[in-house]
Parts: structure tokens; C-alpha cells; sequence
DNA sequence: AGTACGTTAGTCATCGTTAACTTACAGGAG
DNA sequence: CTCCTGTAAGTTAACGATGACTAACGTACT
């Protein structure tokens, strides 16, 4: 799929725009992050564009693994769920480049072509959880007066948020510990009555 | 507070940036865009940074009022989050300016020195909707098993999702459709059991 | 000999910002 | 009433920095 400099190339980009923001996502930066000039970018990605997608290509492999938490075999749903929130946060919280793969349609909404891969994206997350709840629903373990996307939406949104806080928040209050409120408050939400 | 020119550079700035995205708020074109020449903004901002932080100022004295229709004496607890949603999406819907107001953290995270700013204001948003929850409960109009602020951290995630993939869908399908299943998802969860 | 991959040194556009100058208008001194 | 002067708000024309991108050239491996 990529070469070996490509995928160079991706990583330093999505560390460079995780730590630093989208702005310093530049041509110049990413190749002196791997040492070499801006030139021999253009050997591996034909424009900045190409590499925008290549990067939103592999936040989209990255993000995949996480959510096959969800589905794990053994373990309740509740279980599935605390299990799916504790190591995302974990991850987020150590390291910064994972953080893009929640957000990567706020951070590359500034290349306006790039609208509809975003818009995929999005959606396939959403679909996962979704799916996770579909299956839920169908073993009984979870209430079903109400649909699985919209339960998808609430989890996914309120995810995002908590992190989104987290990003701005001046004191260093762990992530990781939000978690374990969050997983509860929704399983109790959800849970049948 | 802010003179005729300020404000009117302010809005220009706010409206530019929520049509044409973040990238497109320069000086050169928030000074074209009320007809003057870009020296002419520096007359009225001592840099593009001021300009920005009376952007940010300016969005919260906007999105104030929205809140106020949490709190109306009349109408039901139920009633008065149905209003308030349907309001803000037919807002959002119809005046794109109005999505940075929501969005504000993620739109202006460029400029890492406003941090604090961006900050507070997403922590004055979700304040005004644990309020409302934490009256609500007072009332004995909602659950009280989980706390007010959670809930908040629901409603607004799940609002702020919705609207992420309004703005990233390409059908136009309709926003404030969407207040209404919102609405009425969120008051099942929340309802006393 | 050709291909892959790197370099240096530029192009051109655009960014935020500033210097120097002009214009309009206010209010007080004579 | 007129003159003087200060101030607010505009102009043109630049500045240096930085953006994406390219042309021409070098080198090493197959």
C-alpha cells in the first residue's frame, strides 16, 4: 500500500498535528521532522492534498482495532463498553496523536475538498458503535425503546466532548479518569429498566 | 465596549469564518469584506490576535441568550429542552455565523494563546445546562441518580455531534429535524424511572 | 542505462504588520 | 469668524516570513 518513506511521512505528519495543531502542519515541518528537505516530500506525495488523504486513510486504520473492543466476545456488554472507554482514554491521554483519530474532521476541515473522506469517516465510526448496540439490543442486555444510532450519537458525542474539554483544560486532570464516570452513566442510562 | 468600525469587523470576521472556514480569516479579507484597506483594520485592532479574542468575546454575548431559554417559568422541564433545541437548530440551520458559537474551541484552537479563552467559554456553555438539569432535578422533574453535570456533558456532546455531521454530510438533509429525536432521546433517558 | 531518492536554490502567492502620508473634523485662542 | 492644532480613520506601498511547489542537478543501486 505505502512505502516505507510514505509511512514515515504519515506518522511524523499526524505527531506533528497532534502536538502542534493543524498550522503547523506544513510541508517544511514534516520534512524536517524526518530529516530530509521539502523537496524529497514530493518523491512520496505528489501535493499536500495526497498527503491529507493518506494521513485521513491511516487515522481510519488506527481508529479500526479500538472498536473491535466493542465486540468482543466474552464479557457483558456493560463490560464491553467499560473495557472500549478505558483504553481509549488511556490511549488519548499518553499519547497525543491518537487524539486526531477522534477528531479528524474538526482538525482537516481546513482543506474543504476534503469533506467527503471526513464525512466517511465519521460515519463508519458511528456506524461501529451503532453496531454495538444493535447486538446489544438483540441479547437483551440494553433498552430498545430507543435506536441504536441514536445511542451511537449520545456515546460518540459525548466521548468527543469529554476529550475536548480535556484538550483545553489548563490543569492536567487525568483523562483516563473520566472514563470510568462516563462508561457508568451511560450503562446506567442505557440499561433496561 | 466596542465602537461602530470594531463591531462591524467583528461580524465580518465571524461570518467569513463560518462560511469559508478559518483558513479564510485574514486580515486581508475581513478588511475587504467591509471595504477598507487592511491598514485600516490595524486602526481598530492592535493585531490580529485582539481581533480574535473580541471574536470569542463577541460569540459568548451571542450565545447567551440561547441558554435563556432553558430557564422560562412556563412549560415543563421537558418542554423547555424541547424549545431550546428546536430554537438553537433553527438557528444553526438557517445562519451558518451561528455554528461557530458551538464550535468555537475546535474553529479557533489555531491561535494556542487563546486556550484559556476557549476554555471558559465552553465551561460558561455546559454551566448553564448543568443549571438547567440541576433545577430540573430540584423539581423532581428529572432522574437524580446521576449527576447534573453528566447529563450536561450528554446534551451538549450529543448536540455538537449532530451538528459536526450536518456540516459534513453532502445530502442537505435538514438539522432541525434532528432537534426533535434529540429532544425526545434525551427526555426518556433523563425522565424519573 | 535507468530508476529511486535525495539535494540546492529558487519561484510565486499570501500572510501579518508597519511606515509614511492624507483627509475630515473637532474645539479652543486670537 | 477664522486660524491653529490634535486626533481619528483612512490610504498606498512596502517589509520580512512563510506557505506550496518546481527545476535542475547529484548519487547510488540494480
Amino acid at each position: 500500500m505505502h512505502t516505507q518513506r510514505q509511512a514515515e511521512l504519515i506518522e511524523a505528519a499526524i505527531k506533528l498535528t497532534a502536538t502542534d495543531g493543524i498550522q503547523k502542519l506544513t510541508i517544511r515541518n514534516v520534512a524536517a521532522a524526518i530529516g530530509v528537505s521539502e523537496a524529497a516530500v514530493y518523491r512520496h506525495f505528489a501535493s499536500k492534498h495526497d498527503l491529507l488523504l493518506a494521513i485521513i486513510d491511516h487515522l481510519d486504520t488506527l481508529l479500526a482495532p479500538q472498536f473491535a473492543t466493542l465486540f468482543t466476545r466474552n464479557g457483558s456488554y456493560a463490560d464491553s463498553l467499560t473495557q472500549f472507554l478505558s483504553n481509549l482514554f488511556s490511549l488519548l491521554e499518553h499519547n497525543a496523536a491518537f487524539s486526531l483519530m477522534l477528531f479528524a474532521e474538526e482538525t482537516f476541515n481546513v482543506d474543504i475538498e476534503l469533506k467527503p473522506e471526513l464525512n466517511t469517516l465519521l460515519g463508519k465510526n458511528l456506524q461501529q458503535i451503532t453496531r454495538f448496540y444493535e447486538r446489544a439490543m438483540e441479547q437483551g442486555r440494553c433498552r430498545t425503546d430507543l435506536g441504536a444510532a441514536q445511542l451511537a450519537l449520545i456515546t460518540f458525542g459525548t466521548i468527543r466532548l469529554s476529550v475536548s474539554r480535556w484538550h483545553l483544560a489548563t490543569d492536567a486532570s487525568s483523562l483516563y479518569s473520566q472514563a470510568g464516570v462516563i462508561g457508568d452513566t451511560l450503562i446506567t442510562l442505557f440499561s433496561l429498566h
